[in-house]
RNA sequence: GCUCACGUAGCUCAGUCGGUAGAGCACAUCCUUGGUAAGGAUGAGGUCACCGGUUCAAUCCCGGUCGUGAGCUCCA
């Protein structure tokens, strides 16, 4: 199962349409190379496109821009939309265009240009003394763009190619109005609070050393967040019709040169010599679980067996692009292996969509699906495909549920669903995705004894929901800013008493809250009541039982929620009740 | 893996134009027993990522390695 991809989409609509903006911000992104132009002569241009949120513009200079010389260049651009430079458009033969940038010595738009279609008028937009190839259209003029910013400085391969000349890639955003430009930063500045990196080490959830890149270790708390994950995930799972299983971490050469992943996956994994036999640490899931599979002879009547598992696999990934417990080396995939009849595809579908669609509104996920593809490399006959392609397709339309197709993205070896869940900040993240295989069965030579007593052929899904646990752990807590629902948060409750006479009565609240089976400790500490709170807030407790005379007489407890401030005095025995409550519901 | 930047106490960071370092928070001890987001005092804590080089002397300069960050690339 494919790695999931990591997109964001935090753009507010504030443009009328996509088309709007691309042009704003493509004006934009010229403006930037004129001003790169005008402050470093002899600076080359590659390509400078609108993007999502912003846009970008590559150079090749022969000294590194450094960050304080992206202030110079805002200025300059300042300076640019101030003079308010009309954009002109003049089409040009391809020869005039070639003799054109050849003189200014831009060696990449000459490129460019030999590698347009004979065909297409060759256009540049002038914006005074500044010329740039470009197919447009843009805004009238350089005024029209009020609310810019440059954002970063990284290097960016001439034409997305390791084996081209690195270029220096400056990177903006611009808005129609300084208020939306500012919202933006804002909401940048919003989503580094949350970085699930820094959470992580302020709340104790898991750490990263230089022992073991991208291998993270899970802390006590950290560890309560993921059981209580796998443990909602595994009730649901079961209720679900999913058996569980768990597949050993090495296997042997034999298996993973039977699976093609030796052939087609080796530059990603580990390996390692046991007896004189070559062994692979698993990247995936999938040839154990068909092992299972095969381990003994199914009839018709046993399908549809889904076989689930929490399975840990290792894959090398690039070391640049470790990243927190987003992108790891090691991590939990929530798998599972659906054999079944042919026949049986829609309806499997269907109810994976029902389960991924009850997990993730625990969570208060919104998401939209993506439909894949056969791409031009793809095993199996078209046939099969269309077939294939179709049964997923009903089942989106039976369900009415939208979606976008993506031709020619679906995995080699099948068709498939992708779901991007929108976090509470708007970010969308990647997550579960439902595969159609056709190449597991037959390189496995799996059957199932039909009806007519001769072997068949099953069709495999396979499917996650988390993707990879470490990963959907790290978008819960940015999700919720580190403060976790009850029912996932570490610590539930702290008992805080408000002087030493009061610890007695504290510590037979804890007692009792522990009995209960809530997660909770009292803090005991000769501090005043305003710091303990304090410190409880910063770890997101949710909630805080304030005990002094008043309680201790009466058998209360003075319940403070988290962020909301006194929630008023109750008696243990309801607050414990209330809090059982909220644990079970999990809201 | 590639480009650029960065690596100083558990955390966030300052600093030394080359003479082995400092703050706040956290931690420990003591005083304080205080009712809803920081009471006070004292103290401990660092081979300045690692390995080499230059130098009388390197945390600082140079090279390499490792790690981190932003991108790129890759992603069955």
């Amino acid at each position: 199962m494919g790695e999931v991809a990591l997109t964001t989409d935090a753009s507010p609509v504030i443009f009328a349409d996509e088309k709007e903006a691309e042009v704003y911000r493509h004006t934009s992104s010229h403006i930037l190379a004129q001003a790169v132009k005008r402050l470093f002569p002899g600076v080359k241009l590659g390509i400078g496109p609108a993007i999502k949120d912003g846009f970008y513009y590559d150079f090749s200079y022969h000294d590194s821009f450094v960050p304080e010389d992206l202030e110079k260049i805002e200025s300059e651009m300042a300076r640019i939309i101030e003079e308010d430079l009309p954009m002109v458009r003049r089409e040009m033969e391809r020869e005039e265009a070639l003799a054109f940038f050849a003189g200014l010595g831009e060696v990449f738009k000459v490129e460019l240009i030999r590698d347009l279609p004979a065909d297409v008028a060759i256009s540049v937009y002038h914006t005074g003394e500044f010329a740039d190839l470009c197919a447009g259209p843009h805004l009238s003029s350089t005024g029209k763009v009020r609310a810019v910013k440059l954002l970063s400085l990284a290097g960016a391969y001439w034409r997305g190619s390791e084996k081209n000349p690195m270029l220096q890639r400056i990177y903006g955003t611009s808005f129609l109005h300084r208020k939306q430009l500012d919202e933006y930063l804002h909401r940048l500045e919003e989503a580094k609070k949350r970085d699930h990196r820094k959470l992580g080490r302020e709340l104790d959830l898991f750490s990263l050393h230089d022992e073991g890149p991208g291998f993270p270790l899970l802390h006590p708390r950290g560890m309560i967040v993921r059981n209580e994950l796998e443990s909602f995930w595994r009730e649901e799972h079961r209720l679900a019709g999913y058996q569980e299983i768990k597949t050993p971490v090495i296997l042997n050469r034999a298996l993973w040169e039977r699976s093609g992943h030796w052939d087609h996956y080796r530059e990603n994994m580990y390996f390692t010599r046991i007896d004189e036999q070559d062994f692979a640490v698993k990247p995936m899931n999938c040839p154990g679980s068909m092992l299972v599979y095969k381990d003994k002879i199914h009839s018709y009547r046993d399908l549809p067996i889904r076989l689930a598992e929490l399975g840990l696999v290792h894959r090398h990934e690039l070391s640049g692009a470790l990243h927190g417990l987003m992108r790891v080396r090691a991590f939990t995939q929530d798998d599972a292996h659906i054999f079944m009849l042919p026949s049986q595809i829609k309806e499997e579908t269907a109810k994976i969509i029902d389960l991924i669609d009850r997990l993730y509104q625990v969570f208060g996920f919104d998401y939209h699906v993506e439909l894949s593809t056969r791409p031009e490399k793809a095993m199996g006959s078209p046939e099969m495909w269309e077939t294939a392609t179709r049964a997923l397709q009903e089942v989106l339309l039976e369900r009415g549920m939208p979606f976008a197709i993506n031709e020619g993205e679906g995995a080699f070896y099948g068709p498939k669903i992708d779901f991007h869940l929108r976090d509470s900040i708007g970010r969308t993240w990647q997550c579960g995705t439902i595969q159609l295989d056709f190449q597991m069965p037959e390189k496995f030579d799996l059957f199932y004894v039909g009806e007519d007593g001769q072997k068949h052929r099953p069709a495999v899904i396979h499917r996650v929901i988390f993707g990879s646990v470490e990963r959907f752990f790290a978008v819960l807590i940015e999700h919720y800013a580190g403060a976790f629902p009850l029912w996932l948060a570490p610590l539930q409750a702290i008992v805080l008493p408000v002087a030493e006479r009061h610890h007695a009565y504290a510590a037979r609240v804890l007692a009792t809250l522990l009995e209960a089976g809530v997660r909770a400790e009292a803090d005991l500490r000769s501090e005043k009541v305003g710091y303990k709170i304090r410190e409880a807030e910063l770890r997101k407790v949710p909630y805080m039982l304030v005990v002094g005379d008043k309680e201790a007489e009466t058998g209360q407890v003075a319940v403070r929620r988290r962020r909301t401030g006194d929630a008023g005095a109750f008696s243990l025995a309801s607050f414990i009740g209330r809090v059982k409550e909220e644990i079970a519901s999990r809201s």
